[in-house]
DNA sequence: TCTGGCTATGTAACTAGTTTCATGCGTCTC
DNA sequence: GAGACGCATGAAACTAGTTACATAGCCAGA
């Protein structure tokens, strides 16, 4: 039944010629009804929908010169971290009337910049990118297409392109701050992949600067909870004497929370664990984690309204910084 | 710089001036550059370079009569259960050369029918719906569109379009039959909201029929870890003498589990707690969740392989069902 | 009655590519 | 030396819409 008939899609001019109109009569009763006679359009209407006609979004895209498509170069949807950022920027780009499609990267630049081009071939009038490091290929691409693009996840006005994010370097220096605050020396720091990633490079970094001087050891592991659990059985063997773990995201924390709580450490009174990003779960975990809030939602509402902006006024947006706030909650607490 | 030129594109009969050639020969250099000759393709390769066009997709898919997109309708991306499906669904539709617009519902059949309708208009040749209940709105669309369209989320062999999905009452039923085994008999049912969702009536119609005769309350809840946590104050509440909470979604799990280590009762040892989903997280919870397995990933690539074969070869696929299988964890324990 | 203006509609050009068919020209074969 | 073939290329038709411009018909006002 659907889908499934075998004579091909009627046209305008089918759809004209059964209705004895002109092309241009049948276009503008499907665009500016109002100055059709009433009789001729309801027939016209009456032809439209007895021939099951469908206008072609292609002709209409060749007309007017846009399609109406932006992409999105997203790491992975596969955890919590982007995909509150994408939910949200879909939901704000269809109040313009834009739709968006998702390419995901795997954090790996060749295959983005591939993706970039796949996008521009089905003809995006827009890009977000995330972060600010990418490959050669990559802008070279945006370069010769022209297409706007912002940068997401990290806040540099210095940046050839619009970034919408936050301030990667100064979140972790807010964390590290609270732990000495409470008198915390010794850290882990359980971090994703660095590989292609710079928004842990920045927050690496400014672990380093505001950790000096302190003892303070670093733990790559996977993006994932699964990684925080793996990280926090390594930093036992290696560090048993640390007394805090500092996450660069919250997903780890979850596995470190939950893999301390198997091993019976108590958090926050043998150690400390913060983290950075305040996903929505981070509230719950047992105990509440405290972690550096990054706005999420919102920045994919600025960056999806500024891309807009771009796309159909012609106006360069300028670059968007998110704060992000320390949330203390009970996975923190002085070191006595 | 980038993306701020204010004359206009360059289009394929500018090249072909330039290089002084026609504009068929242009789009063969395009399209088989070996059936033109060296010199002149790179000629109208460095024209091409030089003027920095890019070839309109509009115009080709008017030509091809295919513009490679399809779309999914989502009920959201806010939490992992969908966002998994998403990831992998997207993947596999690279390997197609097909890419994926994403819409949001929100569960709500009116929102879906308008997004379905705005993929439509931008042009894409299939669509994803998640679940089997639909707006009539949407079935119209749809049937008067033709577009290849597949149902994920659930298996229903008889369902007029093609699903790919477990089988929600029996996930269901497998999580109750073994807290039966375990010799529960008073369940407390944790959902989301019933109103657009027919995964969640499904599990609950399981639920019902499995539980037949025992005690058995529902608590209806939003979908998050949150939602879990305020569930669990209800249930502590009202029936402080049950012995197992069965989640029908992970999501709320999460915040069972963290709510109940607040409250100091101990799990599995006072209360058993089950699930639906088996999410990457599910396995490193404290203590590691007791659920049952739904393979949103291959899911997403089973779906993505149906509807890009249906699209391609204009083959109606078979419906797809995918076995859900209890893992069972640290969270259930037999009644003592 | 003639002119002006309004409404409704048609003709044809236009968007930016792809593709079919035709042709020019050089080379190979008999 | 003539027909055959193949390569490289061009002219023009074609995809499916939108839209500028032209015009026919009608009514009102001078």
């Amino acid at each position: 039944m659907l889908g499934n008939s075998k004579k091909k899609k009627p046209n305008l001019r089918d759809v004209a010629r059964t209705a004895e109109v002109s092309v241009a009569t049948v276009s503008r009763v499907l665009n500016s009804p109002d100055v059709v006679n009433k009789a001729t359009r309801d027939r016209v209407e009456g032809v439209i929908a007895q021939l099951g006609f469908v206008r072609s979004a292609a002709a209409r895209a060749i007309n007017s010169g846009r399609t109406r498509l932006l992409g999105a170069l997203i790491p992975t949807l596969d955890s919590d971290i982007f995909s509150l950022t994408v939910n949200s920027i879909e939901q704000t780009l269809v109040e313009h009337g834009l739709s968006l499609i998702v390419a995901t990267t795997d954090d790996d630049p060749e295959k983005e910049a591939r993706k970039a081009q796949e996008l521009l071939d089905v003809g995006v009038e827009g890009i977000f990118v995330t972060g600010v490091d990418h490959s050669d290929a990559l802008y070279e691409i945006l370069q010769r297409s022209r297409v706007p693009t912002v940068a997401i996840s990290f806040y540099d006005a210095g940046y050839h392109l619009p970034t919408v994010g936050y301030d990667n370097r100064v979140a972790a220096e807010m964390a590290c701050a609270h732990l000495m605050e409470l008198g915390h020396a010794r850290v882990a720091v359980v971090h994703g992949p660095l590989s292609g990633n710079d928004r842990t490079q920045a927050r690496i970094d400014g672990t380093r600067a505001a950790l000096a001087g302190k003892s303070c050891r670093l733990y790559e592991t996977d993006l994932r909870v699964e990684g925080g659990v793996k990280a926090v059985q390594q930093i036992m063997q290696d560090t048993p004497r640390c007394d805090a773990i500092f996450c660069l995201s919250d997903v780890m924390a979850f596995g470190v929370l939950n893999e301390l709580l198997r091993m019976g450490v108590d958090v926050p009174r043998d150690l400390s664990v913060i983290s950075i990003h305040d996903l929505p779960a981070s509230e719950y975990t047992f105990p509440p984690l405290t972690t550096v809030h990054l706005p999420a939602r919102q920045m994919g509402r600025k960056a999806a309204e500024s891309l807009a902006a771009w796309v159909e006024h012609d106006v360069r947006p300028d670059p968007v910084h998110l704060a992000s706030r320390l949330v203390v909650r009970g996975s923190t607490r002085q070191r006595s």
